[in-house]
DNA sequence: TTTGCATTGTTAAAAGTATAACAACGAAAA
DNA sequence: TTTTCGTTGTTATACTTTTAACAATGCAAA
């Protein structure tokens, strides 16, 4: 019975935790040990309430006078929403977003180790970026199994999108996150997540319209 | 008198018609000309009542046999969501994220033209990247305004983020997306869009964490 | 013709999410 | 001491978004 809070934790707040996460190190950098909710939240975008709103959920009570302590805050999170053992991730595609990944995820988060890169073109197998090693497509079912990674970050051509998602799953990854354009099909018990840059570009492109006549 | 519909539509919904039109051109390739409620929802993972509602409040009318007709449906997005005459587009950084986007956003949206590239590497500057010329970050506001540039991808390294976004909004940008990690503030006016690949990874964590733990 | 069926369009209900309102607190100032 | 102030934690309310329910339609099969 040793189970986590029976009060769920709404997906937005997850998401928001995560953000809270980051700025919080990012202000923690600069010597700052407190932070107050409506300081997170301008960060944010978002009004104070919904930040203490959110931290209640999580049960964390900050001080009345100095507002949150933020290592303890940053704990926290790390004790909701990590694995506690971490998780290791793979990029598959080594083009320039596969890249751009792996040199802007390497080592940011102590928790999820990117441990492996695939990729069909031969003169990047064999080779190692930001020190995770690249290997070649064929060897998917040997690494996922021996490195026991779970996540798969897909940054592949479109064409090959499907038969690398299907590739890695068949591996046992239980999470994919893609980075292609096609809307992918997972099986039960493997969890999706997918963004195209293209809509975020047409959202803006949308409220600049909107807003400028 | 001859404004847009007095019915809002909500943020939410614009943001899935901007994916409908997507997948929508994705299967018209296929020689499909017509398209059920069920099999958009399919492909998008939600409900086909939420497509048929979201069409509902664009006041589109499919055929009760032979579904919506592709074509059609493509165009009255188009109307809803892209500007008559187009936008300009400029990514502001060209390192593997900037030239991932370049390569993939290049030719595949018609009313969106990304039309600069900005860097401060003089060995990228004055050269062309899908057909885009790359100019030195000097010269933002002189081509920002030649162009009538109103959307601004924000891909430079963290620590020249806020700098590049603030030279961006002079020069007349009216559009950020922000790639970096660094929260930004904008002024009134100027709408902002941030995208973390490190939300989405964690997101993808916690729930790989959930269902498998 | 009549019935059955899969679909759309729409209203009503439910669920999810954000905001408002305010008591409680405790340090600092009066 | 007492008052003021800015903050947190939380409940109650409002708003947004999704889902359910179902009438209407019109083709196809009986």
């Amino acid at each position: 019975m040793n189970k986590e809070k029976i009060i769920q934790i709404p997906h937005i707040t997850i998401e928001r935790l995560s953000q809270y996460r980051r700025a919080l190190l990012l202000v923690g950098t600069k010597g700052k040990t407190h932070i107050f909710s409506h300081e997170i939240a301008e960060i944010q975008h978002i009004t104070a309430v919904q930040v203490r709103r959110d931290l209640m959920l999580i049960g964390y009570s900050g001080n009345l006078r100095k507002g949150y302590k933020i290592q303890d805050l940053v704990d926290l999170i790390g004790q909701i929403i990590d694995s506690p053992s971490g998780q290791k991730v793979a990029v598959f595609g080594m083009g320039n977003l596969g890249m751009a990944l792996m040199h802007y995820l390497s080592g940011r988060r102590e928790n999820l180790y990117i441990v492996a890169a695939f990729d069909v073109d031969m003169n990047k197998v064999n080779q190692s970026f930001e020190g995770v090693p690249c290997y070649a497509m064929e060897r998917v079912k040997e690494i996922v199994a021996r490195e026991n990674i779970t996540i798969g970050i897909i940054t592949v051509p479109a064409e090959d999108a499907k038969a690398v998602k299907n590739l890695a799953i068949e591996a046992g990854v239980k999470g994919i996150l893609n980075y292609t354009p096609i809307p992918m099909e997972v099986p039960e018990g493997v969890f999706l997540e997918e963004y195209d840059m293209i809509t975020s570009l047409e959202k803006v492109a949308f409220y600049v319209k909107e807003m400028n006549g």
